[in-house]
DNA sequence: TATGCAGCCTGTAGCCACTACAGGGTCAAG
DNA sequence: CTTGACCCTGTAGTGGCTACAGGCTGCATA
């Protein structure tokens, strides 16, 4: 399959399939007579995963690593569940920061009472960290 | 005060400070003899403005509308408060996102039996979108 | 046969919000 | 007089793409 069927079959740009290739995390496919890139399942497997683990959030050198497990089955997987774990947190610790973020932000725009910049409360807000209640 | 104190004073990079000055963010403050920065109280405050609305996760551009608004005192207050509203939205968005994508983690971060890559069930599900409950 | 147009190629530059140097000048203490 | 902290400018790198410019290929239609 040429990279324009590839980038429908995975919701890939095409683009980005290219920067994939060019950063090692694609095999360069085969070239037909034209020089146009040809993919066989494989890639579009391996596409797939990296889109996937993309979507999850994973890091391009965390994918490399997952990917390089992935062509060893003969290895340890300990190091997955790692890089897995570790994410998770990282996702759990983000959320945690952007609910206090949002709790914050309720306060500061719940005070606008519409009228002059010079007496809003929204700029004021900003302006003045010791207002906040909590750490963010 | 010196860029060493005004960073000191305000938690923020020397090199950030600088950074905001050059895209216009911050005038450009008084020179020393010696060509040295120098800043008054107006310029820290201005910092501390910029430091708090970046830390609650507003863009530079939006940064640049709420410091004009701050400016002009004698303007409409309204677009300060649609500027927050709409990154609140967006904040929320960002929280649901990361909430589906952590139970999609912590279903597959649960699955790890330890063993062997090859039958690892994290790098299968990375690998297959159709084993997620979820969109994410 | 000509022509148009979709699709492919390479290479480079831009995005955001910084961060990290290299290579140099300034200033106060010991 | 040297050491070391601090400051200066200018440029390049980060991650993960995305957007061209400028050119080639392949197929359908007039």
């Amino acid at each position: 399959m040429k990279i324009g069927e590839l980038s429908r079959a995975t919701g890939t740009n095409i683009e980005t399939i290219r920067y994939y290739e060019r950063i090692g995390l694609l095999p360069p496919p085969a070239r037909t007579d034209a020089n146009y890139r040809s993919y066989d399942g494989g890639h579009r497997a391996r596409l797939s995963f990296v889109r996937h683990s993309r979507d999850l959030g994973f890091t391009i050198e965390e994918i490399r690593s997952l990917l390089d497990l992935s062509d060893h089955p003969d290895r340890d997987c300990g190091e997955a569940d790692r890089i897995a774990t570790r994410h998770l947190q990282q996702v759990e610790e983000k959320i945690a920061q952007l609910s206090a973020l949002r709790d914050e932000l309720q306060r500061i725009v719940g005070r606008c009472r519409g009228g002059l910049a010079g007496d809003c409360r929204v700029i004021e807000a900003l302006g003045d960290h010791g207002q906040c209640e909590r750490a963010h």
